[in-house]
DNA sequence: ATGATAATCGAACGCCTGTTCTGTGTCAAG
DNA sequence: CTTGACACAGAACAGGCGTTCGATTATCAT
């Protein structure tokens, strides 16, 4: 035999999860069981208590017993996600050396928010910066007018990474792939109809960060 | 004559900031107000209330009054950002055609998090979907491989929209700029090396989404 | 029908929590 | 020395809130 209804969950549960995600958005922070019961129809808050304990052991919902208002959906929509503001420290662009934070005359105007799951590895530091490429000058590196790049600061890299460098002698900043070689560096576009720039040992070769991420936001809209 | 001490916030202060913020990270929620004074050594809950106060006409707080544990930091690490969870599909690749929402056989194995103040425009819906880029097949459009693309379901689009078209007659598919010409449509290529794809009125073009945003992870650590 | 289970209600209990008020000590300015 | 802003303590208050419990109704398998 089965369960008569609710092999699961019901309109009404949903109806409980979705007040919640929009209490949530408005107020910046989850109802309390009474506000719960008032906008889903529910005149005892017993009964809210007796939904919120299926939906935590359905596991779309985490509850902090105990605490007001502690409870906050899983899945679907995270409105607890760590997520990181990287400030966006100026533009980035062939002709001009980059700004990293330590040379950051003053507050960054904007910022941009990166969930910390999707940072690679460790680099879950609070030092990242962002820049806006600016000009079509980084196309080599397959990146466009517009694009953000997330940097790392740094000094050195490995083999394989991404970097920033500014190229003392040619004037120029520029984002490659680096590459150790034995009489210098060699510096790899990602686009494969580039060629490298070899850089020989006596040249400077000032890597200002490692690229951590590329963001490319498409909200042109053309007319 | 200036004040004695505190121009502005002290110790004590960062303190509260440090705690509120360690407290969040590990209970998913804001203290209490005594909590604040237990683990800042302050003994009344007043002062506390006094400090928080402080704190919000700074502008580092925001107080809902009369909320329990109705607080939250502002800037830093936002612990309460609302986020995009875009659930990864698939791949996509130019031989084959890709997936849409509807077509999808089974839940996504990843998704990826995006802050919704990352979003274009009015985005904000939650039928994006996300595909990551296999092989070098995208580079006219200045996407690379392992690259994820996020998508918005769309049957149609308007100039100067990046659109994912499958291109049925040549069994293809792309990511290209949408534009409507006299007698069909121009595909254009974000690359500007390469050149347009011209596609007569008769010939079939199958619109699957528009591309609202790619992201380029850097994490290869080349050995 | 009937008994078991689920759904719901209403009320009361009691802790948790933000608020408020009074009082105290400090320190710089007049 | 007096004044007053400031930092802080402590206690009391009142309301918000989660919890619990007894009771009632609805629904379905047997």
């Amino acid at each position: 035999m089965m369960v008569r209804k609710s092999k699961g969950i019901g309109e009404r549960h949903k109806k409980i999860l979705d007040f919640i995600a929009s209490y949530q958005r408005e107020h910046k922070h989850p109802p309390s069981i009474r506000e719960i019961g008032e906008h889903c129809d529910i005149s005892s808050t017993s009964v809210v208590n007796y939904y919120l304990d299926q939906l935590e052991k359905e596991g779309l919902l985490e509850r902090d017993r105990k605490i007001s208002r502690g409870m906050r959906l899983i899945g679907d929509t995270n409105p607890l996600g760590d997520m990181l503001r990287v400030p966006v420290l100026g533009v980035i662009q062939a002709g001009e050396p980059i700004l990293v934070p330590s040379e950051s005359p003053f507050t960054p105007e904007d910022s941009v928010e990166i969930a910390m799951s999707m940072m690679p590895s460790k680099e879950k530091g609070k030092d990242l910066f962002a820049l806006q490429v600016q000009g079509d000058s980084m196309i080599d590196a397959m990146i466009n007018d517009g694009d953000i790049v997330i940097l790392k600061p740094a000094q050195d890299a490995r083999n394989g990474e991404m970097v920033a460098v500014w190229l003392t002698e040619r004037n120029e900043t520029t984002l490659k792939y680096f590459y150790k070689e034995k009489d210098g560096y060699r510096l790899q576009p990602a686009n494969p109809a580039f060629k490298p720039i070899m850089i020989k040992k006596n040249e400077t070769l000032d890597i200002k960060g490692k690229v951590v991420m590329v963001i490319r936001k498409m909200e042109r809209m053309a007319a």
